[in-house]
DNA sequence: TATCAAATTGAACAACGTTCAATTAAAGCG
DNA sequence: CGCTTTAATTGAACGTTGTTCAATTTGATA
């Protein structure tokens, strides 16, 4: 059997990454297998090979689509009063990795093989999500270097990404009762210099 | 074949972990498997088997190791002089992630199934880790609550580690051209009150 | 209507984690 | 010393995995 075309290959694509996005959001990285992602959209397992490279292609792909909804997610935080913004961006960051934190895990968990390194098209929509907090933030540093804005912006980010993986992990419980989302106000805070 | 007794089990397990070591030292997660131990340590698969509940197992009690070793490379900077102990602190962190960065990786790229959770020897070996850090930085916030030391010292060893992971991962290059160790020492002189 | 091109398949391969009956060597015993 | 018991070790086997690719079938083209 062949040249179906029931779907064009975008939306074909569009079909396997959400197939794959679901079955992350559910089991993580260990659920997602090319035969699933196959099966959950009527296809046979070499279908996906058309569409991608391989697994680690379409799930690179399926992260990508992560990082742009966190983005989206950021956006609106970005634009609150002064006042709030850094502390509603931390929420949103928070809210957002409670409601997909499989998803959210999958961005960090899933490395590549030896001498592979991310596509071109990632770096620009991580680069994005930096960008919008950097220029959101830059007000709340108005005596910093730009050079020590992107350092102190970056360690934010990092640090946010830290207390999140633990505690996605059930990492950070073994060692502080406090709410993630409480470390990550505490983080911010003392690094915009309270 | 059977009863070699070439090792007493305990020290089948070392010869075991230390291969499974070497390798993952290597290659990362992707290169650990019951047949490359196996065949490392001159031993058919099955036998890994009888050293360990399976894969999962080995895997964690190589993370165990890992947090020994973390721990006493962290000892002796717990014990420097107050005034660069901090700092000391942040060196010998970043010194052991840059030595053994697939190590490290290993410590958090790896998650046990779902359902699964880890081993109850897991958790003091963890909480060791952060009193030695949390005891050694105690001097240095004299003036907060024991709550909030906890609090910031868990921050810091989760900025810590979200620092790092985005360092292996190269992801941090991707957005800030400051090296990493610089972004650590800005963390713990923010979040030490500077 | 015949031809072409492209999409899709599914069998095949090697490698994986895991299980377990069979085997063998060491230890215990008379 | 020989016999029995016990436990360590094996390796074949099973089901699943990622990946490849010759074969096939369909839609479009001429």
């Amino acid at each position: 059997m062949a040249r179906r075309s029931d779907h064009a290959p975008e939306e074909l694509k569009r079909l396997a990454l959400d197939a794959a996005r679901a079955i992350a959001a559910e089991e993580g990285l260990r659920g997602i297998t090319v035969r699933r992602v196959a099966e959950r959209i009527g296809y046979a397992p070499g279908t996906i090979y058309n569409l991608f490279a391989n697994l680690d292609d379409l799930i690179v792909h399926l992260n990508g689509m992560t990082l742009d909804a966190l983005a989206d997610a950021l956006r609106a935080a970005a634009d609150a009063p002064v006042e709030t913004r850094a502390a509603q961006l931390v929420d949103a960051y928070f809210d957002f990795v409670e409601r997909w934190p499989m998803l959210w895990s999958l961005l960090f968990e899933h490395r590549l093989p030896e001498g592979v390194d991310l596509p071109d098209w990632y770096r620009p929509k991580l680069a994005a999500l930096i960008a919008l907090v950097a220029e959101a933030l830059a007000p709340l540093m108005p005596d910093l270097a730009s050079d020590e804005r992107r350092a102190t912006t970056a360690t934010m980010w990092a640090g946010l990404h830290g207390i999140s993986t633990l505690a996605v992990s059930s990492k950070l419980a073994l060692v502080v009762e406090a709410e993630p989302r409480r470390l990550g106000h505490l983080l911010v805070a003392r690094m915009l210099g309270g």
